[in-house]
RNA sequence: GCUCCCGUGGAGUAACAGGCUAACUCGUCGCUCUUUCACAGCGGAGAUUGCGGGUUCGAACCCCGUCGGGAGUACCA
């Protein structure tokens, strides 16, 4: 008995844990490059499926036909796969649920729209865009918000306020018309996010959003309800953006008569543009001044009531008191129309979510793959670009928003898989910081192995037109690891290892070159000509042996030799370089090097 | 305007369901090491947890108010 009932309850437990077994999906819309805040909603999801043993999937969300960009889908593909992120369903790999193109579930769509309107949720809207935008200009001119809701939809074109017969009539013709969601009156819709906790939304205050498009196409909002039950998804996990209309996906899944298998919610926070004082200083405010400046008139060109110089001063003014921007930027009822359009541009541009623009300004990439647009401007470039390792940049990303609630910050895909859970996901925006990303970056250089950085290194090198063995480029890597915080630092720090033609620290080398010592350091070079053993090890010997023999400075000689050596005055272990070079590139260089110093002093 | 969300040193985060001097990382400063540069190690500065009330023996945490920031408010996703 006892017996068979444990069995009962394991076998329970077992069939629970079947069912539990997430399928998350992400769902980007191919409108352009993947934005990093993008990768971060991808690698949640990744991260979530795979804790648990389920599926990750990649949807595509094309039902804007006015807003596909070709190569866009391709991007997205690639930048996950460049990140680690293997998907298990996706449009190329297919999968039991498909197809994973919205576009290519086309008819389903209107399938469900039609129903929404048999079953009372929904109903036919005439309205033309240019009436409703009429409507909104009409209110917006006696400061009120136009809203197609409860309140108004009695006295617009709709199936609601028409006769049976002018509807049929209007169909029969083929009149364009959108399939609009009728929201309920003075109900309280509440869901439980995982992120966020219980979150209400009052049904009066919800808009009749449209679900069908006068082009038969959906709307998100519609299309990801649909697809989301169809395609079994246990676990929607996507951006904060999402989260006011989630009232609305609720009540789609109550007409539908899907709540039941509704999945559950967990928005993720924000990516905010880095905090202006960790930038501005009273270095910079000039430079700043004038990036901001050529944005503002960019954005404004029919802007008059200033001239330029004024409204520098302004800028100029605000980001000089870095400590109290909020405050210098609130806008005040004695304020004049130019000071709330500068205080209402430099708000924009300060706080908010991070976007492109902040990355050209401030000089790092937000998007994991370079981007070529159509027009030169849409350009930019990414991580992978600027030599960041993809784990690096997933590493930073999981911390975006993430934390493990240990000390531990260096992970593996496969730790950050074990450590994931949905309930340490922060509520507040996360502030992208790019100085983080490059540590992250460093560390993973610093830890790397270096057969691997030898051969990562091998096409920088040879892109600069130098070549160099392996066993070489694996040295170098020991050596410039840590000194490097991009792998493609290395070649050019590295460079008189792969090339004679490097050129001299003059400075450096006339302050070092003394002419006192000249004759020692010469007759240094013959004794290191005539070192048998040229290992870093003996080398260090033999030359700490000459200076302290001949009672010289250290100073005095591995100073000169560096430089003579390597051109500059840092860098990696003297006898470490000496060695690596080899006897007869040494030598040759300290002969030529010496006597350019002496040159350059005497001149 | 309205709706929803958020507010901890310069930056990113922690403090599991109120309980020691608010912890960690980045950055910054100093020292040690290396007669270089970095890495590393050690140490310092930096927070009356947005502000004001309240509940409590005790509040970053709970309640109310207030201020600030963000997102949404399209036949875009």
């Amino acid at each position: 008995m006892f017996h068979t009932e444990s069995s009962f309850i394991l076998i329970f437990i077992e069939s629970l844990n079947i069912m539990q077994k997430p399928r998350v999906r992400f769902a980007p819309s191919p409108t352009g490059a993947l934005h990093i805040g993008g990768v971060r909603t991808a690698l949640y999801n990744y991260l979530y499926a795979k804790k648990l043993g389920g599926t990750f999937i990649l949807r595509i969300e094309d039902t804007d036909q006015t807003r596909y960009v070709p190569g866009a889908e391709d991007y997205i593909t690639e930048a996950l796969a460049w990140c680690g992120l293997e998907l298990d369903e996706s449009p190329a790999k297919g999968g039991d649920y498909g197809p994973y193109r919205q576009s290519e579930r086309k008819d389903m769509y209107g399938d469900f729209g039609h129903q929404l309107v048999r079953n009372g949720w929904g109903y036919y809207a005439f309205d033309t865009a240019e009436e409703l935008d009429a409507k909104r200009e009409e209110m917006e001119a006696k400061g009120e918000k136009f809203s197609y809701n409860a309140l108004t939809r009695n006295s617009l074109r709709n199936s609601l306020t028409m006769s049976d017969a002018e509807v049929k009539e209007l169909l029969d013709a083929n009149a364009d018309f959108t399939i609009r969601l009728k929201c309920p009156a003075d109900e309280i819709v509440s869901i439980n996010d995982i992120v966020r906790g219980k979150v209400e939304f009052q049904s009066n205050l919800l808009d009749d959003k449209v679900m069908l498009k006068s082009d038969g196409m959906p709307t998100y909002h519609l299309a990801n309800v649909v697809d989301d039950y169809h395609m079994k998804i246990t676990h929607v996990i996507r951006g904060e953006e999402w989260l006011p209309s989630t009232g609305h996906h609720v009540l789609l899944y109550r007409a539908f008569g899907w709540e039941n298998s509704m999945p559950q919610f967990a928005h993720l926070p924000l990516i905010l543009k880095p905090a202006p004082s960790s930038y501005l200083n009273n270095k910079n405010v000039d430079i700043y001044t004038d990036k901001f400046l050529e944005e503002f008139f960019k954005k404004h060109s029919d802007f008059t009531l200033k001239t330029k110089d004024q409204v520098r001063q302004a800028i100029r003014g605000i980001l000089l008191d870095k400590d109290n921007l909020s405050a210098r930027l609130q806008i005040k009822p004695k304020d004049k129309e130019d000071k709330i359009a500068i205080k209402g541009f430099l708000k924009s541009t300060l706080f908010g979510k991070l976007s492109k623009r902040d990355g050209d300004r401030l000089g790092f990439p937000v998007f994991p793959l370079a981007w070529q647009g159509e027009k030169p401007e849409d350009a930019f470039t990414g991580f992978r670009e600027v030599g960041f390792d993809p784990m690096a940049m997933i590493n930073f990303l999981a911390f975006l928003g993430w934390n493990p609630g240990t000390e531990q910050e260096i992970f593996s895909l496969e730790q950050l898989v074990e450590a994931f859970s949905l309930e340490r996901i922060g509520k507040s925006g996360a502030r992208f910081d790019y100085e983080k990303a490059k540590w992250f970056n460093q560390q993973y250089l610093i830890h790397g192995n270096n057969a691997d950085l030898a051969s990562q290194l091998k096409p920088l090198v040879a892109s600069e037109g130098w070549s160099a063995d392996d066993a070489t480029l694996e040295k170098v890597a020991e050596l410039y690891k840590q000194r490097a915080t991009f792998i493609g630092d290395i070649p050019q720090a590295a460079s008189y290892f792969f090339t004679d033609d490097f050129n001299y620290d003059e400075k450096n080398a006339k302050k070092k070159w003394k002419e006192k010592n000249a004759e020692k350091n010469h007759e240094l070079v013959g004794i290191l000509a005539d070192t048998e053993d040229f290992s870093a090890d003996n080398l260090e010997k033999v030359i700490k042996g000459f200076i302290e023999e001949n009672e010289l400075g250290f100073g005095d000689v591995m100073a000169p030799l560096r430089i003579a050596v390597s051109g500059v005055g840092g860098g990696p272990s003297l006898f470490e370089i000496l060695a690596l070079l080899g006897k007869e590139k040494s030598v040759g260089r300290l002969k030529k090097g010496y006597a350019h110093f002496e040159a350059l002093k005497n001149a």
